[in-house]
Formats: C-alpha cells, structure tokens, sequence
RNA sequence: GCGGAAGUGGUGAAAUGGCAAACACACUAGCCUUAGGAGCUAGCGCCGCAAGGCUUGCGGGUUCAAGUCCCGCCUUCCGCACCA
C-alpha cells in the first residue's frame, strides 16, 4: 500500500513540505532594498479586505502576479512582491455588534487566516513588507497625511449634503453611491443628509488628473475612459441674465453660448436660491416647488432620475438676455441640478433634445438660430444639435460657425463683464468622514475658543481607543468615549474637544503600497530613497470594480505627496492589468446564489498548483472565467503525467547534468525542437501578451510530446545529457504557474538551490526551427491540399511543388491559371479562371 | 442616449490577414487493473454510407486569401447618464 502510495502524484504531502521550507526561509522572497546591479521589478495585487477567507477572486488575481513575479525573479530582476491588508471598515463593527467580539480581534483573526490561505497557495509574498492599515503604526501616517494636506488647503470642512446610507450608518462619497442605492447595501436606498463634513480637494487636481490619463498607456483603455467620464470635463460659457424688477442676476453655465439667441427660458433647479426669495411671498409657487423638491427626492432615491418626465413651473418673473436683451420667462424645472454647473441653465429648445421636449410640453416659443453649414442642404427637423453649422437669427453674430461664435461671443461677455469662459468638472471634493469606529480617528480638535486645531505631528497617533460601545444608532461611536473625545486644546491649553469621525477607508488604500518600501518606519511614513528606487510599480493587478474610486484617490494621493516632496513619479503604476471576474454557471459567485467554490477546498482536493494553474489556463486573464470542477481536475491529471514522467526519468537525466549534449538527431532533435519552441513561446507571453491559459496548453503540449516519446526515453535512445536538459527546462518553465512541484521536481532532478533562483531558459532560434514545414495549397482560395517543403524553400521550389500535384493538377485542368500567390513558409494560392 | 468589451463545437477556449476549432473538459468505444476522483489507446464541429459539401451573430465590402480589416445591423455584458 505505502509502496503504491509513492507511485503516484501527492500535492498534499508535496506542497505540506515544501510549504514549511518555505516558511523556514523567509529570505526566498526578499527583494533586497537597493545596492544590486538587479533591475527592480514591483509587482503589486490590489490589497484584499480581510473578510476571513480568500474567494476564488483573490485567487485568480494572486495566481496572476505570483506568476508574474517568479517569472522575473528568474528573469534576474530584482523583485518587490508585497501584501497587505486592508483592515478598517465596516464589516468588522457589523461583526461586533453579531458576535460581540470586538473589531480589532475579528479583524486580525482574519488576517492570521488569510495569510495561511496566502501560503498554503504558496504565494511569493515578502511577509517581511506586510503592511496592516488599521494598525497604529499604519494610520498614524493617515493622520500625518491628513495633517499636511490641512496645511496646505487640501483639506476642509464644510457643512454639506451628504449621502447617508441608514444601513451604515454614515455618509458615502459620491463615488460609493451606485444608482442611488449604498455600494455595500444594494437594497439601501441613499438620503440626503446635512452635516458638517471633512472634504480633500481632489478638484485642485482634476485637470492634471485628467491630463495624466493619456500618459497611461500600460491602463486598460476601458479604466481611463472610465476616469475621463467621471472627472467630466466640460468647456463652457458662464453667462449672467438679468433679473427684471430684481438686483440678482442668473448665472447660468452652457457650452452652447453660440445658441444663446436661441434661448427662450431661463431654467432653475429647484433649490437654486433665487427660488426660496421668489417664493417667499407666492405661497401658490412655494407649494409647487415643495412638491419639485420632494419628488426630484425621491426619483434620486429610486435610482431612476433620468426616466421621470420633464415638466416645471413657472415662476410669473422675467430675465434679461445679456446679448440682445430679450426678455425670456423665469422656470423652475425638475431637469436642472443644483450640483452640476450654476444649477441655472438658459433653455435653447430648438438646438437641445431636453429643452424641446420641455418646450413643447408648455408651449415656450422654439427660435431657431444654428442652420447647416452647407446653404443648399434641407432644413433639418428640430431639435437640431450638431454644432457643424452657421449662425442665423443672432444679430451681429449671423453667418458665423459655431466654434467662431463661441469665441467670439466669450470675448463679449469677458469684456462687457456678464460672463466668461469656464471649464467645469463633474469631479466633485472627496468627503472623508465618516461617523464609525473602525477607522482612522481624524487628527482634529474642536476648542470654543481656537475652532479648530489640528493635533500636532508629535502628539500622532490619535489611537482609536479599544473600549468603544458599537451601536447601529447612528452618529459616531467614538463621541461615546469621554476619555476619547475631552481633550485640552494644543493652543490654548483649555478644555476641548476630539473630531469624533473617521476616515472614510479608501485613505487606506490610497497610498499603502508605498508603505511597502519602508513598512516599518516609525520616523517617516515612507524613507522617500526608498520609494525613489521602486516607484512607479511596474505591475498593478486588481478588479476593475477599482476603475474609479480606488484608482482615482490613488492618483490623487501620489500627486499631493509628490507636491509635498516626497515622491517624484506623477502616477502611482505604470502598468495596470484588470483581471476578469470569476463566474459560475454563468453568474457571479455570491452566497445568495449558492455557486460559491471555496478555495480551501479546491486546494485540498486538487492542490495548490492544480487550482493556480486551472485559474489561468482556464481563460484569458481579462476575460471572464467561469469555474468548472471538471477542469481543476484536468489540470491536477495533467500534473501528475509531469510528475510520473519526470521521477520516472530522472534517473538518467541525473546522469546527464552538466555534460555536453551531443549534436541531436531523430528523436533528441524532435524533442528539442519542441523544447525551445515552447520556451520561446511562453517568454514572449510574459513579455507582453500575458495568454497564460496558451502558456499552460503550449506546456501541455510539450509534455504530450514526451510522453508520446517515452517508450524511446526508457530504451535510452535520447542521450542522458538531453534528457537532462528537457526535463531541467519542463521544470523551469512550470515554475510561475505550479511552484509546489516545479520545486519538487527541481531537487528530483539534482539541482540544488531554488528552483526561484534558476536563471529562465532560453530559446535557441536554431533549434526552434524546423527543417521541414507543411504549405496548404488553395485554388482560388480554398483549401485542395498540403505539400511539405524544406523550411527554406523560395517561392519558385514551392510554386512548381505544389503545381506538380495531382489534385491541383486535375482541378485546374482545362482552366486558365490567372496568377500564382506564393507566401514562402505560408502557403501557396493558384488563382484560376 | 454616450462610452467600452464581447459574440467561434456539447463546454472552457485557440488562431502576427494565410490549413478554423490548438490545449483541455465532457462524451463514446476499447484496453489494463493494485477498482482509482487512477492509467493507456482511439474517436469526437455540422450534413452525408461515401465522394464530398457546409461552418466563426446577421447583411454588405476590401483582398489572391477575412474569425481577423472596413461599412451597416442584431444580441449580450460592463461603466456613465436629465452633466446644460
């Protein structure tokens, strides 16, 4: 029984070793700080939350840099491959508040489980760099941030409509509010709330954001145009309307000053503030914008605003065209925002889809002013919006095309001072508090006679205290602990009081793999020589579900840190790489559902190396990957034929290590060939196209070959030394993808050291080629046959081999030959009539 | 509505404009047996007994040659959305 027992493939005994070796020698994955002729390599996946266990997610996305990373560690790099922890947020209090166990150890429990399923999968972490943000020694820096930023008026504080999700119990940022429901709570609809809140000025950077985008050429096309919606730039006009009888005026933002003729109402948003003055003695008007506001409310809240219909009241007041004039009625619309430009727009019904419906519905008055550029084309219908036209109707501006009167009529109203060119963004200011525990206490302290007073740097931490009392009530659990919040004011020395709110979580993850580099200053939330030497990463991995929020803030972040000196790259990662999702039967995996596959137990029933290696091999790494058993399976068989194959060889080749191989031939030479051509396949894969599910077939494919040779193998009728060298360069080329068994078959194979440390195989073009190739040969096209020719053979060889063939020779018989297409090494095509 | 991606066997998929379906899974038949979640051999796009014909969502086009390039549709997924 034992004895069957070793004949056999056993990634659980092989990888338990391996695993503890491993562990013993925490210096394998060290990258070495600097002082090394090495190139560096970062490779970095995006941080998990510790939820305490790992999904099949993590596991694609961790199979795809570990793959990466022990690639260019053999490739000779220097290689950073850290993980850390994204350890606040909610989740924890919720568990609290379920189990009674207080955030901090549920939390950290779930690390220490995490980090066991990282290294049972046997990832090349560096443990060494480990960062945990909802450690003091981590958000300290939170603070310390928080704290320059203040200084330099990045951040603010201002009393504001918040998103307030009830189920959280705290403010979301635009950014988490998802159709008008809590990006955690889809079922949670989001209200408005007005409180005073932290805000960090991302909008400072909205243009250099923007800008940066088309720099970053190793991101995902799909990520920067996602960026470019959300910081929505838009150049426009800011135009002021007079009020008749009245000392206001309506600013109102357009991009389409060149239709300003055109406009036949002045639109407001329902909370815009002449509204409240208008209404104050109309109490008829005070009413019905009442019922605007109310239902604007709840059409946000349903996640539908823009399928409610257009309609509006009128409020009996007037305003006054700044360019002719014109008197033009004052409405109060359900379509025009308070939060995106002035909250005031002017209505062009004839040149925009919105305002002619609106037009329509109450009668306004439609004045055409834009006509087609060409004089004899048709009149097109309205609404007419191209601005591929010519001014009519619009006084002195008549004739003009649309681009020149915007200019022009921009110069007017900057000089005549009712207006000016302006560029807006949808980007709004990232609200940061958030009335929770578990979080970075904001570094901030409320004295009656200072107002605010930041902590000073020497009094950071701000330790979030262990003892708090978590209630889904509402408001910030920390203002429950008098000895958290009485403090005495830095300045003054008098009685005062700690901001109770927190960080939203996504300060966390704004910078933490700079943390990485220095993990452990306790000076310094990063040596910036050391983030000097590693930045920008090289490859970031992660979800696209991180396309705006964490990948927006992030790049926020690197910005105010570089304007504080302490770093010098622009972007925090030159390479970005979104992996698909994992799917099952066809939908996302989700407990609801119950499609679920757990890691663990893909791991002990197939292994580590055969549930990595199915997570690439199964599809392209962006694409979607639907998890089948059935596969993971096929890949755990497929180890074991590598496995069989080489113990049972590698007796032999052992013998071959390190002597000459002699010039190949028949079955070496065959063998060969295949060796160096999967070699040359699998590096250039890494280099650029990143298809390692073809890696792992092209794999497959050569091990195939061998065995199909192994009754050639166990004759002896491949020299010892080329044995060694197949079955020495299988092994290096399965390393990235199954790490367990390449290390397994490594020492099988006597060769001492890290299989990490071997330098990557490379392909000898010579061997890779083949003598003689197969050409199909097509009439008009179509396929008719194959001829074989040397691997050389010039088009006129190739010409005359393929007419001499018989098939090709019946079927063009009685027919003219027009030409004959010769691709030398491709294929020939006789073109006949 | 705007933007992005994708549509290929029973399934996951492969294919620098040059033999469509590599590599696997599932399935079928057979062998072996220490009866295993094992191994080996063969078959496996569709129609057809065969010869042969057909086949990459649909319709056009470019080309000696199109899954691949161009134009127009359809469908699915993802993101954004009364953004003035």
């Amino acid at each position: 029984m034992a004895e069957d027992k070793e004949q056999r493939y056993d990634p659980a005994t092989i990888e338990a070793r391996w695993q503890q070796r491993w562990a013993a020698d925490p210096a394998l994955y060290a990258a070495e700080a600097a002082k090394t002729s090495k190139p560096k390599y970062y490779v970095a996946e995006m941080l998990p939350y510790p939820s305490g266990a790992l999904h099949m997610g993590h596991v694609r996305n961790y199979s795809i840099g570990d793959a990466l990373a022990r690639h260019m560690w053999m490739r000779g790099y220097n290689v950073l491959h850290p993980m850390g922890w994204d350890a606040f947020g909610l989740p924890a209090e919720n568990a609290a508040l379920k189990n009674n166990t207080p955030p901090r150890e549920w939390t950290l429990n779930n690390v220490a489980a995490m980090k066991r399923q990282m290294q049972r999968l046997g990832l090349s972490y560096d443990w060494a760099t480990e960062v945990t943000t909802c450690l003091p020694e981590y958000y300290r820096w939170n603070q310390w941030f928080f704290l320059r930023m203040y200084e330099k008026g990045l951040v603010y504080r201002k009393k504001s409509k918040v998103n307030w999700c009830p189920e959280c119990a705290t403010v979301l940022a635009n950014e988490q509010v998802i159709d008008g429901k809590c990006w955690r709570h889809e079922d949670t609809q989001v209200e408005m709330r007005d409180l005073e809140q932290w805000f960090f000025r991302i909008t400072a950077y909205a243009q250099e954001l923007l800008d940066g985008l088309d720099k970053l050429e190793g991101w995902p096309e799909k990520v920067r145009t996602m960026q470019r919606n959300w910081i929505g730039r838009s150049e426009g006009t800011e135009v002021d309307f007079g009020v008749e009888g009245r000392s206001e005026k309506i600013r109102v933002f357009t991009t389409r000053v060149d239709t300003i003729f055109g406009a036949t109402s002045v639109q407001l948003a329902p909370e815009y503030p002449l509204v409240k003055a208008l209404a104050a003695d109309d109490a008829a008007l005070a009413a019905q914008v009442a019922k605007l506001i109310d239902e604007q409310k709840r059409a946000r809240e349903a996640g539908d605003v823009a399928a409610i219909e257009k309609h509006g009241v009128p409020t009996g007041h007037f305003a006054l065209n700044p360019y002719n004039g014109e008197q033009v009625p004052i409405w109060i619309a359900n379509y025009v925002l308070m939060d995106y430009g002035t909250g005031a727009i002017m209505s062009v019904p004839a040149h925009d889809e919105r305002d002619f419906e609106f037009a329509k519905k109450y009668a306004i008055p439609i004045k055409r002013v834009i006509a087609p550029a060409d004089p004899k084309a048709e009149e097109p219908e309205l609404p007419f919006t191209t601005e591929d036209g010519v001014l009519v109707n619009s006084g002195e501006f008549n004739g003009l095309s649309c681009a020149d009167a915007q200019k022009k009529m921009q110069g007017v109203a900057t000089r005549s001072v009712f207006g000016e060119a302006k560029v807006i963004f949808r980007l709004k200011d990232w609200g940061v508090s958030r009335q929770r525990y578990w979080g970075t206490p904001i570094p901030m302290i409320h004295c009656e006679r200072d107002g605010l007073v930041p902590v000073p740097d020497d009094k950071l931490p701000v330790v979030l205290p262990a003892q708090v009392e978590i209630t889904q009530t509402g408001g910030s659990p920390l203002s429950r602990d008098p000895d958290f919040v009485h403090v005495t004011c830095p300045k003054c020395g008098g009685p005062a009081r700690r901001e109770t709110d927190t960080m939203d979580t996504f300060v966390d993850s704004s910078w933490y793999f700079y943390r990485y580099t220095d993990a452990k200053n306790d000076r310094q939330p990063f040596d910036p020589a050391r983030v000097g030497y590693w930045f920008p990463i090289d490859q970031y991995i992660g979800g696209v579900e991180h396309a705006i929020l964490h990948l927006i803030y992030s790049r926020f972040w690197t910005r105010v840190m570089r304007d504080l000196g302490l770093v010098k790259n622009d972007e925090p990662a030159q390479r970005l790489f979104t992996q698909g999702m994992v799917i099952k039967d066809g939908a996302k995996m989700s407990k609801s559902k119950g499609n679920v596959v757990s890691p663990d137990d893909m791991v002990a029933r197939y292994g580590a190396d055969a549930t990595r290696m199915y997570a690439l091999f199964a599809a392209p790494p962006d694409r979607d990957l639907d998890w089948q058993e059935d596969g993971v399976a096929g890949v755990s068989r497929f180890l074991g034929r590598v496995w069989r194959l080489t113990t049972k060889h590698a007796p032999r080749a052992r013998i071959g290590r390190g002597q000459a191989s002699p010039n190949p031939e028949g079955t070496s030479l065959k063998l060969l060939r295949k060796l160096h051509q999967t070699t040359a396949k699998i590096t250039q894969d890494f280099e650029g196209r990143w298809h390692f599910n073809t890696c792992v077939a092209a794999i497959m494919e050569l091990v195939n070959e061998l065995q199909a040779a192994d009754a050639q193998l166990a004759a002896g009728q491949v020299p010892a030394p080329v044995l060694h060298e197949l079955l020495r360069t299988l092994v290096l080329l399965l390393a990235p993808f199954a790490p367990f068994l390449a290390a397994e078959l490594w020492e099988e194979l006597g060769e001492a050291g890290a299989v990490l440390r071997a330098p990557w195989p490379k392909s000898d073009p010579g061997l890779a080629r083949e003598d003689e190739i197969e050409i199909p040969v097509q009439i008009n096209g179509k396929l008719i046959t194959v001829i074989r020719v040397a691997a050389g053979a010039d088009s006129k060889t190739m010409e005359a081999a393929a007419l001499a063939q018989e098939k090709i020779r019946a079927r063009i018989a009685g027919k003219t030959v027009m030409k004959v297409i010769v691709v030398p090494g491709k294929l020939v095509n006789v073109v006949v009539k």
